[in-house]
DNA sequence: TTCCTTGCAAACGATTTGCATTGGA
DNA sequence: TCCAATGCAAATCGTTTGCAAGGAA
């Protein structure tokens, strides 16, 4: 993982090449995100930021964020939204989620495995005439307090 | 792909077991799932049915079928709840998402890869003391139409 | 000063639920 | 018959948006 100034200040330095303001808020948001293990819902980093950045002024952000590639959307489990670092940011990486208690925490693999992955991945897609331009692998199961 | 009526006999037999009806709404929404390729949400189901099951009662029906664990939850890039056949009933398999459409359609790995998958996830669980109790691998790219 | 951002509240849309009715075994 | 299952409408709740006020460059 890069140093904590790299990967905010890269944030912001994105955020301005593409006109865009570095404003409170939106530095309160990445800094809340990059104290995070896993991806983070929207209600999750109102309460990080101590509720400086009210929920709508959250969504709006992560969307801009979202736009300029800083961060990535997804949905857990239950339906929610959450918002993790770009791969260029915080490096490609996994998630492990637990089937118990919900919670999704990343997870590197080595350039090895990863290697493999990714080779496998583009087997697969070929036979589908698909173009893989990037895989997604979750891990499902108990998490260590849960066992 | 097991036979048609094996899938949907097997389903319908589930449910017997855990003592809940096989009624015609639960019929007609496993018939639907069945025809279709790729996970469902509930509005292309009520589609799919032909409005014949109110998105209320498919809605019951989708978390009763699940509760049972005929059928499996998750939710698009979009956000919508989707549904498929349990592993159990349609064979383990992985998606392949389009970046530009957003369709979802199954892809087969051989057995092979596999193995293979399987192995790294547990490797790589192992190392943060999670215990991996199955993998979800979606591929993200470009389908053949919109490539 | 300019116009991008924010905050509040109202609007939305997907999903859930209360309750009276229906229907499967 | 008996109770699970359904249908409708109302209620939830996460997320989005209109608009006037505020703030970064």
């Amino acid at each position: 993982m890069p140093q904590t100034t790299d990967v905010l200040r890269r944030a912001r330095e994105r955020l301005r090449q593409q006109g865009l303001r570095s404003t409170r808020a939106r530095r309160l948001v990445l800094e809340a995100l990059y104290r995070s293990d896993g991806p983070q819902s929207p209600a999750e980093l109102h309460a990080a930021v101590d509720g400086q950045v009210p929920v709508s002024s959250l969504y709006r952000t992560l969307t801009v964020l979202e736009s300029v590639g800083v961060v990535d959307r997804h949905h857990d489990l239950s339906g929610l939204v959450r918002f993790e670092f770009a791969e260029w940011l915080a490096g490609h990486h996994h998630h492990l989620t637990c089937l118990t208690c919900g919670d999704t925490s990343d997870v590197d693999f080595s350039a090895d495995l990863e290697r493999e992955i990714t080779r496998l991945a583009a087997a697969a897609g070929a036979g589908a005439s698909f173009r893989v331009k990037r895989h997604r692998l979750d891990l499902e199961g108990l998490c260590v307090r849960c066992r």
